[in-house]
DNA sequence: CCTCTCATGAC
RNA sequence: CUUGUCAUGAGAGG
């Protein structure tokens, strides 16, 4: 069977018919090639080395996968699959609680694995175009980018008095929360394999060890799992389709106009029963956070909120945590994503959304990086060099679309400056100034100076290294993705024309 | 086209 | 001692 068209052929009937029930797709992973290539995956990610409770890692995985394979194809046919309980542990979060993590084993992540590579195709096509999370071909930028879309002033009717509100949602404890039987119902529009269900059925309610002690699990998802992510997406897929029918449809859409046409045109009818101007709405999510703009009065948004909350937690059994559930005015700004909401007044007068970095995320960076800084003298230079550059091109990678990073950037550069001229010091016993004298430089004419230090790393290689700079890491063209498109989907015509093309690149270079 | 290493971020 | 999904960047090799 080969996968990415098996992929693409599911793929493909779940958007052509969206009724359709899948069945059979037991055959489907326990077929012999989606098992091995799910192992792959599998045993190529990074955590393949941190075992489950069976205590098998990597290499004992890798040295019996073939027998392991054929055992797991076995029992997945006949059902007699089990899963076992994900292993407990505890990391810190950012503000400073303790994440619990459900750890599968090996086995499981790759049954976990063959599953998702089933599902996540068919699903792809049910998934609404505002959902970003934990889904192929869709990123944060992207998210953030259809917000700051959506503060745009445009197109979108408003009243006079009309300013923007924002809905910061946030899920209390959300994956630990996922109702069983009310997932399995929204799987179940999808699924009619009784034996892919009960598969489904067993993985999440197999709990897990916790010091020791086995927990079973009454709900929730385990935080580790592999279909996790795209669990919640099917349940919190319900919430983006009430939205749709609520508050966003071409339908909607049309009846708040004429509605509010007939206000504003002071029809007397309208005027007789006291009717109230509608609020559009619009609506983006990343997995259990969501933003809600809503283009009317607070009192609007408040009531959107109630809405929200109360099919969350009638429908789908969530609780709104309504403590940060924040409400504010666009021209306050919030914080979505890891970024910083703002709408200002821009060049020519008009009021402009933009992105920034957030205080306290340039805070813990920085932290980060003093923190090697202050110690660390025992490493060699060149592969000290070589990690903070990598640290600091990612983090600059990471907000290279964000509208005002020059002086946040420079602030990052300063530190690492003389932090590193600090570094320097202490490690080779010498003053400061003679350290600058000698090894700050100009990388080129024009630039600005830098320490470029000279040497040989660990892995011999020799050469000159300069301290990269944050603030002339480049912008690059933010591309957008077909937000209708099923990823799955192979395009035949282009696929053909590419493969023809690597089939003559590899015949021309396999004859050199 | 494939394999691998490292890094960043969201949740 | 830290799992998972997704995205992105840099580099090395075939």
């Amino acid at each position: 069977m080969i996968i990415s068209e098996m992929q693409s052929k599911l793929a493909t009937w779940s958007t052509e018919n969206e009724e359709r029930k899948f069945d059979r797709l037991i055959r489907i992973i326990a077929d012999r090639s989606w098992l091995s290539e799910a192992a792959r995956i599998t045993l190529t990610s990074s955590g393949a080395r941190t075992p489950g409770v069976d205590g098998i890692d990597k290499r004992r995985m890798e040295a019996m996968l073939d027998l392991e394979l054929e055992t797991l194809r076995y029992e997945l046919l006949t059902g007699n699959y089990c899963p076992q309980p994900a292993r407990r542990v505890y990391i810190p979060k950012a503000n400073g609680k303790l994440r619990p993590l459900g750890i599968p084993c090996l086995r499981d992540r790759i049954v976990q694995r063959a599953m998702l590579m089933v599902m996540e195709p068919i699903w792809e096509s049910d998934f609404h175009p505002v959902s970003y999370g934990f889904r192929p071909a869709r990123s944060v930028h992207h998210a953030i980018r259809t917000v700051k879309m959506q503060l745009q002033d445009g197109n979108e009717q408003t009243n006079s008095t009309a300013g923007r509100w924002v809905i910061e949602g946030d899920l209390a404890s959300y994956f630990d929360t996922v109702h069983h039987r009310l997932l399995m119902k929204a799987v179940r529009k999808r699924i009619s394999d009784q034996r892919f269900l009960s598969l489904l059925w067993k993985m999440i309610k197999s709990g897990c060890v916790d010091h020791g002690l086995f927990r079973a699990s009454s709900e929730g998802v385990p935080q580790g799992g592999v279909i996790s992510p795209l669990l919640s997406n099917i349940m919190l897929h319900e919430f983006d389709q009430w939205m749709e029918a609520k508050f966003l449809s071409k339908k909607v859409r049309k009846d708040r106009w004429a509605w509010n046409f007939g206000i504003q045109n002071k029809r007397p009818i309208a005027i007789r029963e006291n009717r109230q101007w509608k609020p559009a709405i619009s609506y983006c999510r990343y997995a259990d956070d969501f933003v809600v703009v809503v283009k009317g009065t607070k009192a609007h948004a408040e009531v959107v909120r109630e809405a929200c909350r109360e099919f969350l937690e009638v429908k789908l059994k969530l609780t709104l945590n309504m403590d940060k559930t924040h409400i504010t005015h666009v021209n306050d700004g919030f914080t979505f994503l890891g970024y910083r909401i703002i709408r200002k007044r821009g060049s020519r007068g008009r009021m402009r959304p933009v992105s920034s970095i957030p205080w306290e995320k340039y805070r813990r960076f920085t932290e980060k990086l003093v923190k090697q800084l202050s110690g660390n003298y025992g490493m060699n230079r060149m592969d000290f060099v070589e990690s903070l550059n990598r640290q600091l091109a990612g983090w600059a990678n990471f907000y290279q679309y964000t509208d005002h990073t020059a002086t946040i950037f420079s602030k990052v550069d300063r530190t690492v400056f003389w932090k590193l001229g600090y570094w320097l010091a202490r490690k080779y016993k010498r003053g400061f100034r003679s350290l600058m004298r000698e090894f700050v430089r100009s990388p080129e004419k024009g630039k600005a100076k830098i320490w470029i230090l000279q040497g040989q790393n660990s892995r011999g290689f020799y050469g000159t290294l300069a301290l990269r700079r944050l603030i002339t890491s480049r912008k690059r063209w933010f591309t957008w993705r077909n937000p209708e498109e099923n990823p799955y989907i192979l395009r035949s015509e282009k696929r053909r024309t590419v493969e023809s093309y690597f089939d003559e690149v590899a015949f021309a270079l396999s004859n050199t």
